[in-house]
DNA sequence: TGATTGACAGCGT
DNA sequence: CACGCTGCCAATC
């Protein structure tokens, strides 16, 4: 049993909407603590609630497609979560088009 | 039980 | 604009 601060990391990464990514700091604050990005990052390593956790649509600071599963598996993803209707930028998520709104 | 590392983020230089 | 240091939480050794 991880700590309840991993579940909610889990319940927040749950409800993210196909097509759509969060960060780590994003999922880290709605989690209940913005500088537990490494923590978030941690748990969906762990990912002990897969395939439960998308954790795919889970990125980095600036859309970037970081850790995961190996660098070059990175780019399976990628055309996994473009055709969940993520707007890629190059290496990187177009987290103007495609940034999870939480606010909603 | 204690110390270090790790899929990050933010600010300063 | 690019690089470096610090802060935070959890997991592993």
């Amino acid at each position: 049993m991880p700590a309840p601060f991993t579940q909610r990391v889990y319940e927040v990464v749950k409800q993210i909407p196909a097509g759509k990514v969060a960060t780590y700091g994003q999922v880290a604050a709605l989690a209940g603590s913005p500088k537990a990005s490494r923590a978030v990052g941690m748990a969906m390593r762990h990912n002990p609630y897969a395939p439960v956790v998308p954790c795919h649509r889970v990125v980095g600071v600036n859309g970037v497609l970081t850790g995961f599963s190996g660098k070059d598996g990175l780019v399976g993803k990628r055309r996994l979560l473009e055709s969940e209707g993520v707007q890629f930028s190059g290496e990187h998520v177009d987290l103007s088009r495609s940034l999870w709104h939480t606010e909603l």
